[in-house]
DNA sequence: TAGGCCATCTGGTCCT
DNA sequence: AGGACCAGATGGCCTA
């Protein structure tokens, strides 16, 4: 059987066709073998696309036709990767039938081949923190974001080997996160001071997944209620964080950060959280932290040298990359910028909550040390 | 509909 | 010598 591509006049544009000899038949490589396809249907797609030709030439054709093209093509990149020319000739004397049944076997075993290099790629998705079995991760995003997380692990086990969890700077910040503190927990009426004093349950710390994607949110709950005798919101599902509003922290954040300089630096403005699709927000943060902070926001190298401190500083345990490239972000706008630190703790609130509200993930814990980074306080 | 992603085929090159 | 590896080419599918 021949499958031909046409063009809008007929000719023939492209025709694949699998040869295959007696040695070969009744072995299919595991994609063929029914198992792992979603539906019949696409069994069926498969199995069409890659049926047997058994005496028709548009194999050679093929790779005619293929060769045609290349050499229309202006100097294709020819591969250097030894200089000892160790190519094989071909043997006149091989049939055309055997060179065939060869090919066949070589593809066969490169399609193997490469559904094993996908498999791994499965089990190294399965294994990074919230990507699941229908995760959506292509390739390249696994395999940036398996560098993240062992790049959080590894930073994570220097910073214990260290004893590196006080952060002296942030300290110096603690009168005006206590003024925070003090003002909300008193006058907890806007959501904007709700949002200022994190609210952690302790009883959730080591909570399981179950757990954690039924809590509710700590926006949905006040600051002054007590974890022992709150009661479970029933609309906590269907909490959506509202995007804080602030003319001030919109201004700093989203306007005059546009003009920030530093020497010759600019730093252009954070993506409009509120704005934001969740698709770009996981797109943009699916990269190195470096790379993605370099080629988005900081062109000198002393900001990102300042912010690989920060972002280590950020890496916390169950911590998407992502979100931590996020927190990393805006703990370096605070050092950069001296922004005013009770502001940008109610939008690191708001970006986690946004973050772990979309990706069913129970934020408090992850708060909790965030505000303990930036309170210059160890949560025990 | 353009572009991204993917599976597959293919021949050259490298390795055992 | 044969298999593994690699990269180019191609077409299908999906989504913004």
């Amino acid at each position: 059987m021949v499958i031909e591509s046409r063009s809008s006049n007929n000719i023939p544009i492209m025709s694949y066709g699998i040869l295959r000899d007696e040695s070969t038949s009744g072995y299919f490589p595991p994609i063929f073998n029914g198992n792992g396809f979603s539906s019949d249907s696409d069994q069926e797609k498969i199995s069409f696309r890659n049926a047997w030709l058994t005496e028709d030439v548009s194999f050679v054709n093929a790779s005619i036709k293929r060769e045609s093209s290349r050499d229309a093509q202006e100097t294709p990149k020819k591969r250097q990767r030894c200089s000892k020319a160790r190519g094989k000739r071909r043997d006149p004397e091989i049939s055309q039938t055997l060179r065939k049944s060869r090919r066949t076997m070589a593809n066969d075993r490169e399609r193997t081949r490469m559904h094993s290099l996908n498999d791994a790629l499965e089990n190294l998705k399965r294994v990074l923190p919230n990507c699941g079995e229908d995760s959506k991760l292509t390739k390249i995003e696994t395999l940036r974001m398996a560098s993240n997380y062992i790049f959080v692990l590894t930073e994570t086990l220097n910073m214990m080997d260290r004893g590196d969890f006080d952060h002296t700077d942030e300290n110096k910040k603690a009168p005006e996160m206590n003024a925070s503190l003090s003002l909300s927990a008193t006058n907890p009426s806007t959501r904007s001071e709700r949002l200022g004093v994190p609210y952690v349950d302790q009883s959730y710390e080591c909570c399981d997944e179950n757990a954690v994607k039924s809590q509710p949110s700590i926006l949905s709950r006040s600051v002054t209620e007590s974890p022992k005798l709150r009661v479970m919101p029933q609309s906590a599902t269907k909490f959506e964080p509202m995007s804080p509003t602030d003319a001030l922290e919109t201004r700093l954040f989203h306007e005059l950060s546009q003009c920030y300089k530093t020497g010759n630096t600019y730093i252009k403005p954070l993506p409009s959280l509120s704005n934001m699709s969740i698709s770009a927000f996981n797109r943009d943060l699916i990269t190195t932290p470096t790379d993605y902070f370099r080629d988005n926001y900081v062109c000198s190298e002393a900001l990102t040298d300042s912010l690989l401190p920060a972002l280590t500083s950020a890496k916390l345990r169950m911590l998407p990359v992502k979100v931590s490239c996020y927190i990393g972000i805006y703990i370096l706008y605070v050092k950069t910028f001296k922004i005013s630190f009770t502001l940008c703790a109610s939008k690191f609130v708001y970006v986690l909550e946004l973050f772990c509200h979309r990706q069913h993930i129970y934020p408090n814990h992850v708060i909790a040390k965030v505000w303990s980074f930036l309170s210059g306080k160890r949560t025990s």
